[in-house]
DNA sequence: TGTACATCAGTGAACGCGCGTTCACTGATGTAC
DNA sequence: TGTACATCAGTGAACGCGCGTTCACTGATGTAC
């Protein structure tokens, strides 16, 4: 064992109120070979994420308000971001992962089922409840926040949107039944579900499980919506033809 | 003519940088027989409607700065609202009752015409447009907001959520068809409509047009959608019976 | 009509507070010898 | 191995600023006589 790192252990078993982001790097292995940050921007974000809720999107927080919560000076943040808006920039990235794993899991579960609307969106809300933060982020800042803030958001949206659309190409293709415009039906699905994601977030386990309901029932009506007049366009172009 | 309004005219004459709020007041015949505030909640709601804005939801407003928007001390706010809180609930109920017109004029232009969804959109984003800054207030305080004002926002989109369900089941009606679930489908495009119509105040104005032909086609889908679940519902129950 | 008085919308000055940001520092860590 | 030195994450103190809120005021308006 290194001396350093002995120190470090023999320092926290010293001083317990020591600040527990500083305990858990000393108790870090890699600290005694690579240097490292006793707080990293991750333990900041994670700081963040607890303050951000129901009530308090990104661009309400305040500097001194996040380096209090993460236990360090407010002139320390400066050392891992250049001011607030990167870190709203982190924090919408980070949303947008989320999101990605949430496609990634709803495949997934698609891909083993026959089902696809109510397997879809019950990991869509399972996501939510855990990720309620991050997701709420993207919620939030789309509507407030600046413009930047924005258009990472769209950005993430848009990803949903996409590929949502090419699944539901793919699906229907797969079962022979036709859907006129499916990129509009993909964005229409996109939008509602995250509208009620939203009312969703703050509510409580059974609404949310109401929720979930109607979003289920929503998405079929757009997508049987889709179905239904591109059945009506063919057959106003066989009359035609 | 009475003394007094004699002497605030000629007070008005003799000082042009008079305030402006004043010499409104001032110049109303009214001013001469009752008793009358020389600044009104009005001029305030208004200058804290001039400063929301794409990014400036009415939570992010400074008392501060809606007094210096409005021209006034900002001790004076007190003299109007107890406090922000009770400013925000105002433009909400003002916002409230811009979305109440909304559907008052649809009605109209639906009831003139055979066309239903065209129309209402048009309507709609019209108001949108004129209206901006008071719908922005609706489509923001319900994401941001503390819970009362979300609570204020709520109650108008049901509102709206319930006009636009009652005129499905009695459009449908009159046209011989069947909806499935009418409340939901009316909450589907009132989330649709509103998701929507947040993009859409920030947009150009040729790209409001698309925005509008998009929302026309989706809520079309939803209609058509629910309108085909009905028919595959009978269906079954006539195979049943 | 004129006068004396009450009312009260708007004000200037001041308060204490939390904010973002800066500065020079400290002290643990990593490196060169 | 031990020592001297460089690095740099985190800090304490301080700054100027805008904030919400208070207080005692002023002066125009409305009222009673």
């Amino acid at each position: 064992m290194s001396i350093r790192l002995y120190n470090a252990l023999i320092d926290r078993n010293r001083n317990p109120l020591m600040h527990p982001a500083r305990a858990v790097q000393s108790s870090d292995a890699q600290a005694a070979t690579t240097r490292k940050a006793l707080i990293t921007r991750q333990d900041i974000i994670d700081a963040a994420l607890r303050l951000v809720g129901p009530h308090r999107s990104v661009s309400t927080l305040s500097l001194r308000e996040v380096t209090r919560e993460a236990g360090i000076a407010p002139n320390s943040f400066y050392r891992h971001f250049r001011d607030m808006d990167e870190l709203a920039v982190a924090l919408i990235d980070m949303a947008g992962q989320s999101l990605r794993r949430i496609i990634r899991e709803a495949r997934l579960q698609v891909s083993a089922t026959q089902e696809v609307t109510r397997p879809s969106v019950t990991v869509f809300m399972d996501q939510l409840a855990s990720d309620a933060r991050l997701l709420h982020v993207l919620l939030c800042e789309g509507t407030v926040g600046s413009d930047s803030y924005k258009q990472a958001v769209d950005r993430e949206l848009r990803y949903f949107e996409d590929e949502l659309r090419d699944d539901l190409v793919r699906l229907t293709r797969e079962r022979g039944q036709q859907l006129t415009q499916p990129a509009l039906a993909a964005k229409a699905i996109t939008r509602l579900v995250f509208a009620l994601g939203g009312s969703a977030v703050e509510a409580g386990p059974e609404q949310r499980e109401v929720i979930a309901d109607q979003m289920v029932t929503m998405i079929r009506m757009i997508i049987f919506g889709a179905q239904a007049m591109a059945a009506a366009e063919a057959e106003e172009s066989v009359a035609a033809g």
